[in-house]
DNA sequence: TCACTTATGCTCAAAATGAGCATTGTGCCG
DNA sequence: CGGCACAATGCTCATTTTGAGCATAAGTGA
């Protein structure tokens, strides 16, 4: 029972059993204090159009899972990849978009931090606000109106079960994700959030037909995604919305110089929140994170700005510090 | 060129290309203060018997990546799996073991942690100190032998290039994660470690004869696993080194009630440093990761230690902590 | 020059850390 | 039974690290 000889997922066993492989990019960039995701419309069966992120099939001729990934990025958006990271593999069966021909079909994801962003690149692939798939997460200024609106229906979703112990459970889980009863938020659960909107029913792509809504009326959970990229790319902000607190990795989406509040911008744009802006400064200046240029900003209203450039060097230094994220009671 | 329409990862493009998927899983449990993984006996085709990592082909009965993992390794291991989260997926080409017969072939890799451990379990199946397989990650008793051994021989492979650039690059990721020149050890960087030391070939598996090395004689780049399971177990305990200080993951290997001392011996050997004593359990006191319980220990040396349990409730509160590591300088 | 706006410097109290010293129970050994 | 050795616990203290703000500096536009 126990012949682990040929249970080996690299021996014959696993070649009966091929499965699809796909790839799929969440490519992130911030221009303008916006959190924005690259995306390409893609053709459903019957449901006709919808935003999608880049994706493509694993395919022999690559190597390495990533050089497939940039392969295929660069060919359908002619976007250049810099910094790259592994995000998730998704292959339940029950995906969205999958058939279910008895053959797994599973797609790993990857992230990707960009600076440039070519505005008129392909008429397929354009720039997104991430904040029109998932209003709810952007609280920079202040509690968002989708939170609002989805809230009774959350709380709907959890007192609408016989099973007390249930309803509890749930409410324990919007409590946790959505900070509901405590006033707690936590940045990092988005994945957790999305989660619960899908099993409460109130994500479109959950019933079936995702490009149901016109591109102008986004429903209070946001625009709908192809497939299951709307997960995907809820996975890719959570874990980016983390890293920032213990890698340098917002520098990958910022220009070569720039002042200490654009950075301090990106990193509200990426964590949904205001920071404190004396502290933010500090902050970086004691991780010694960036160092002064001698140029400075001009023609913008206020005191012209230093500009500065992320210091390389960090990168081989201790402990690689990001930026632990302090909140601001109030905005700026 | 930009036909997103049929470059669909999940369409049928994908159907004619597909790809070998395997799982695997680095199953950890921590008994008597020590790290274990749960090991197997594999087959290699020609190299003789190895440990490997519980493992097994995707098939298209399980419904979920995870669902297949659990049975998979009930099957091989008769071990249930509690705590349970997606590792990385290894997929390249190039990978050790794979003939790359124009075939992809992926391992979607799975971090469980269990409180179990059956010892007298299958013969094939038997738990193994982590640090077997890597010993130069273990600093609880101070720098490890292992390392000395490593050390001049990376500084020969880093000195060894006649490109003046490529050594200093070398170098520089040297002290980055071995920390040589400056004495900064990063104890999360168990892969980088790995992968050091793999391409400057001290790592066995890398020459392609595996179960070289019987059991008994442990080179000083630690015992050898088939296929790449080093890699994958270097990318575990690193993974797990992360987490335990940002989430009360640690629990997952207590047993039901335990005491402080011997939550703290688990953390360090997880994390294969030492903490300072009292620090640690203020740390835990004021998180209130525990709650007393009215037993204490009997029998041992010393003054009996009070019996607490985890607090299941901080997983539905805040900011749900892990421990920050705080080295001490000195032992104990 | 004034009004406004953003950049920067600095202060201060509170909380979190890092290192140790001191005390308190227990089992063991004359 | 008194004294030890050995952990478990309690507490102190000097630093750092946060969190919040106040105050000043340096441009732009009217």
């Amino acid at each position: 029972m126990t012949t682990v000889k040929d249970s080996q997922g690299r021996d014959n066993a696993s070649l009966v059993n091929p499965s699809a492989v796909g790839l799929v990019a969440v490519i992130i960039a911030a221009t303008d204090g916006e959190p924005r995701a690259l995306t390409v419309q893609v053709e459903g069966q019957a449901t006709g159009r919808s935003d999608g992120l880049p994706a493509g099939p694993l395919v022999p001729e690559h190597p390495t899972l990533e050089r497939g990934l940039r392969a295929w990025v660069e060919r359908q958006t002619h976007q250049r990849l810099g910094y790259v990271e592994q995000l998730y593999t998704f292959g339940d069966r029950d995906r969205q978009g999958d058939e279910s021909q008895g053959l797994h079909s599973l797609s790993v994801a990857y992230l990707a931090l960009v600076r440039e962003v070519r505005p008129g690149g392909l008429a397929e692939a354009s720039w997104r606000n991430w904040y029109r798939y998932l209003p709810w997460e952007d609280f920079r200024e202040g509690r968002p109106a989708a939170l609002a609106e989805i809230e009774p229906k959350l709380l709907a979703w959890a007192g609408g079960t016989g099973d007390p112990k249930l309803k509890r459970r749930r409410e324990d889980r919007l409590s946790l994700t959505f900070g509901l009863c405590d006033g707690t938020w936590n940045e990092e659960r988005v994945l957790e959030r999305y989660e619960l909107l899908f099993e409460a029913g109130l994500i479109p792509e959950a019933q079936g037909q995702s490009g149901a809504a016109s591109p102008a009326d986004l429903p209070v959970t946001g625009q709908p995604m192809a497939f299951d990229h709307r997960r995907v790319l809820a996975t890719a902000i959570g874990r980016l919305r983390g890293k920032i607190k213990y890698r340098p990795v917002v520098f990958e989406l910022m220009p070569p110089t720039f002042t200490l509040f654009q950075l301090q911008r990106t990193v509200e744009a990426l964590s949904g929140t205001n920071l404190h802006k004396q502290n933010f400064r500090r902050l970086v200046a004691q991780q010694g994170l960036v160092e002064e240029t001698d140029g400075v900003t001009s023609g913008a209203t206020g005191r012209p700005a230093r500009l500065v450039r992320f210091r390389r060097e960090v990168l081989l230094e201790r402990p690689a510090p990001g930026f632990r994220l302090r909140p601001a009671k109030r905005p700026t």
